[in-house]
DNA sequence: GTCTATAGGCAGATAGAC
DNA sequence: GTCTATCTGCCTATAGAC
């Protein structure tokens, strides 16, 4: 898969990546072939499978990269030392970052084709959202010790809770386009959570 | 469109609309073809033509029988006298039956597409969601006169957020195939917007 | 690494017999 | 209303030249 280049960010996997990433956030995984991506990047087919075998090791690739970025943008959040407010409200920017272009969160996306999906896709469409849980609950859990954020019932089913709302948030705003759908989510869900009064 | 049928429920379109409409809710309007559903009710591609002259007739005929039936359960809803929470609650006991056989909503399922659909559909499916949140607006201010519900800020955002919640809950909970995942998040939301003590 | 060429299959759709 | 037969186009994928 092209292993040995220096310069990062521009080789053509990553391009086709990069383009793939963004059909499948519009589109969906089903709403886009690999005719597509070539076409955008002038280049044939052919030189695609080249990079990827099969449009399920694509999709994997994709998968995978995404939940790593994820992930460093949730070590990034966790390194600021903030409040569990602060970084709740980290957290739903990420998702408001997300939505431009009219994209929704990839693993969101596949969620919904979750029954279509090649099994190792699926398998870790699934691992992402259980880190994405597993960060939150601890954050929650902060907060509880911080006294910065009340709530009832498990940490746990609290993340989900919050994660759901703002996926479902970007899947109700992305056909108005409106960003601002998505904001009104957060700041709800976020309120719902906070201490009235430190 | 098989206009003169005495007994409803069973003529041809109507089960075609019943199996396709399965399989957008569980793999999507771009993860099923007219052969699945013709397999499925043993006749040919062909029957199904006569009936819904393309794919984009039938998806709309899916949206607006789905967006009746729903009207229906509302009206239905608002026929008991109940109070706001207890409303609201029927709301997202709504959203519990649609999760079995793993299905996602079928609205639900077209945003993720949206980008995708014909233009029509797309349409439908806009103002599904539009009358969710004027009918759930409508009980939280019904919930703001009677005491029962206490929130912030326009009910029309607290409606968006409450519905998104449930559908995002949904998109989570449908791949692990956990119908608890919903419960939880619908009490979640609830408790969010009841007043602590009546 | 990228190309041309092509295979093989499935998609949505139509014509016309029954 | 449902069928057979067929069309055209797109899809994923591969072989092999450059």
């Amino acid at each position: 898969m092209t292993a040995s280049r220096a310069r990062r960010g521009s080789d053509t996997a990553t391009r086709i990546l990069d383009v793939a990433q963004r059909l499948v956030q519009q589109r969906g995984f089903n709403g886009f072939s690999y005719a597509d991506v070539a076409q955008e990047l002038g280049v044939t087919t052919a030189s695609l499978h080249y990079h990827f075998a099969g449009k399920a090791e694509l999709g994997e690739a994709l998968v995978t990269r995404y939940a790593t970025r994820f992930a460093e943008s949730l070590a990034a959040i966790d390194a600021r030392g903030l409040a569990a407010p602060a970084k709740l409200k980290g957290y739903a920017d990420l998702y408001a970052d997300v939505l431009r272009d009219q994209r929704m969160c990839l693993c969101g996306m596949l969620a919904a084709e979750y029954q279509t999906l090649p099994g190792r896709m699926g398998h870790e469409v699934l691992r992402f959202f259980e880190d994405n849980e597993s960060w939150l609950a601890e954050v929650l859990e902060q907060g509880l010790r911080e006294g910065s954020l009340a709530f009832e019932g498990p940490a746990q089913e609290v993340a989900r809770t919050f994660m759901g709302g703002l996926q479902g948030a970007m899947l109700l705003a992305r056909p108005s386009g409106d960003l601002d759908r998505l904001r009104a989510a957060s700041r709800g869900l976020l309120t719902g959570l906070t201490t009235t009064v430190t």
